[in-house]
DNA sequence: ACCACCTGCTAACTTTCCTTTGCATGTGGA
DNA sequence: TCCACATGCAAAGGAAAGTTAGCAGGTGGT
């Protein structure tokens, strides 16, 4: 946890960067809940939380687990994965070694810039 | 700078989420360099760079300056801001109500809603 | 003058992200 | 059975981000 690898802190702070998904993190703070209740609660479409919520469990930033409501009913819970991720120059300089973005598919390993 | 507001850490998270300004933050904090220079280390290409740069220094985590090299020539350094945001959920959820996002105004404290 | 650097910018394209809409399904209660 | 509420998923359109290619201008050294 305290040194998560390059494409895990990748993950992390992609799935941070957007508004929906800081208030959600903010409401799972405050009580853990089921995708209906929570859609509600922040004025979104269920589609569009749950688009969102994926995202924060890909990240490993949510769990989602069923569960059986009073009533009987099947709910899908969230609750938060408690995470403590800190961002200086140091720490993110020693996750890039260990980055594996598939974007570095560029040649020119001369260092002279030129075009073809 | 210990609590930034909800936009601000938006916007650091949006800079941050990103392969490239991660070697970007990593190679700044090695050394303070110039434009072309960095972007040979990198082996990316200077436009993009140029965005990138942007991106980060909008952000604050980073700054620019013109100097005067060896040679007499003009350049343009980049230097890191020294940052250190701490991500936890509770630093978000103190965060987010200072959110000024254009896509949800709302302000439902108690929680309890029917749908539209 | 020419070359080797540096800087900046825009137009256009590709890819990814965000969001809505709509449908299909299952369960308990009136 | 019908209603209310829960779940899931896919298609489709629009917005934003990422990326390339190309042009234009500046300075110093040979």
């Amino acid at each position: 946890m305290t040194e998560p690898t390059g494409d895990q802190l990748l993950r992390q702070l992609g799935a941070l960067g957007n508004p929906h998904r800081l208030r959600i993190v903010a409401a799972l703070l405050a009580e853990r809940t089921y995708v209906s209740k929570l859609a509600r609660e922040l004025r979104i479409s269920r589609a569009l939380l749950q688009v969102h919520l994926r995202k924060l469990e890909a990240a490993g930033l949510v769990t989602a687990s069923f569960e059986i409501g009073e009533d009987g009913k099947t709910l899908r819970f969230y609750e938060l994965t408690p995470f403590s991720v800190v961002l200086t120059p140091q720490a993110i300089a020693a996750a890039v070694p260990t980055l594996t973005t598939p974007d570095s598919v560029q040649g020119n390993a001369d260092g002279k810039e030129g075009r073809p």
